[in-house]
DNA sequence: AGCGGAACCTGTCGGC
DNA sequence: TGCCGACAGGTTCCGC
């Protein structure tokens, strides 16, 4: 489900609600997100300790907590968070429920049961970051940092922006997105890509970015905000799940192809494939 | 290096 | 109506 755009906003709107709140009580009605520890020390882990922040890095959500301990969550494709009233009785995909000290609960859902949650008593033993490339928001992600790390890559370009190990945080509605805004082809291999298009990618990038983050994140079908409202950037997709719509630059039919078993969306005529390698 | 395929798990949707 | 396959915002592992 989400991508760094719904991370973020999930993150922000955590961070406005549970610092400082101590979690008094885990219940646990299904464990398969639990990496690392069994049910029984994943409790013993967070009972008692309070939360100081929440925050994001790539897809990661990161609550960080007092005494020192982390609580790493990747919720994959349908993994959830959000703050309730109290409940009587879990609903359907409920796998956890935090119960904080305020008596609001946090609830951990997740339809699929693919999303994680990892304790470590400090971030560099957490084995879900160790491997995470640069954050497409840092100052480090530029032209000259993009134009070093393509260079010798004949990976189709898409599928290089979603390798986590080297930028962290693209998944498969931004990745296709962003190569419609910076016109260029998705299959495009990574390294014939000239210095003007390095410097497309790496604006209409963040450009892209930003503005789901302001909107809060896409919601096509899961995506949930920490109080179940939706996210607004659906409303600006141009190509994402848009197969035979017309361009919004030029009218041609929307394409989909497959790329490593995932679905691209594309236009033929606004992104069209390099002839040759631009050097 | 990089690709295809399968697996993890559950639900929905479209075609026949 | 019912069954069956395809597909879903992600990642990892295995084999070629």
């Amino acid at each position: 489900m989400p991508e760094l755009p719904e991370v973020e906003t999930i993150a922000r709107e955590l961070n406005a609600k549970v610092p400082r709140r101590r979690i008094d009580r885990i219940e646990i009605f299904r464990d398969d997100a639990l990496v690392g520890v069994p049910r029984k020390g994943f409790r013993a882990a967070l009972e008692g300790r309070t939360i100081r922040e929440c925050s994001r890095r790539g897809k990661l959500l990161i609550f960080h907590l007092a005494p020192e301990r982390y609580l790493v969550s990747h919720l994959r494709m349908t993994g959830k968070f959000a703050l309730s009233e109290p409940l009587a009785a879990p609903l359907p995909h409920h796998r956890l429920w935090f119960h904080l000290d305020d008596g609001t609960l946090l609830v951990y859902q997740d339809l699929r049961c693919f999303g994680t949650l990892e304790v470590v008593d400090r971030l560099a033993d957490a084995r879900s970051l160790a491997k995470l490339g640069i954050d497409p928001l840092s100052r480090r992600f530029n032209a000259a940092w993009l134009g070093a790390a393509l260079a010798g890559s004949r990976t189709p370009l898409k599928h290089w922006l979603m390798d986590q190990s080297r930028i962290a945080g693209l998944g498969n509605i931004y990745a296709s997105e962003i190569l419609y805004a910076a016109g260029i082809s998705p299959e495009t291999p990574s390294h014939w890509l000239d210095r003007d298009g390095v410097e497309r990618l790496v604006s209409e990038t963040r450009r892209i970015l930003r503005k789901a983050i302001e909107k809060n994140g896409t919601t096509i079908s899961d995506f949930r905000r920490v109080d179940e409202k939706m996210g607004e950037f659906q409303n600006f997709l141009r190509v994402y799940g848009k197969e035979g719509d017309p361009c919004p630059r030029c009218h041609t039919p929307i394409a989909r192809i497959r790329q490593q078993q995932r679905s691209t969306f594309f236009c033929p005529a606004c992104q069209p494939l390099p002839q040759f390698p631009a050097a």
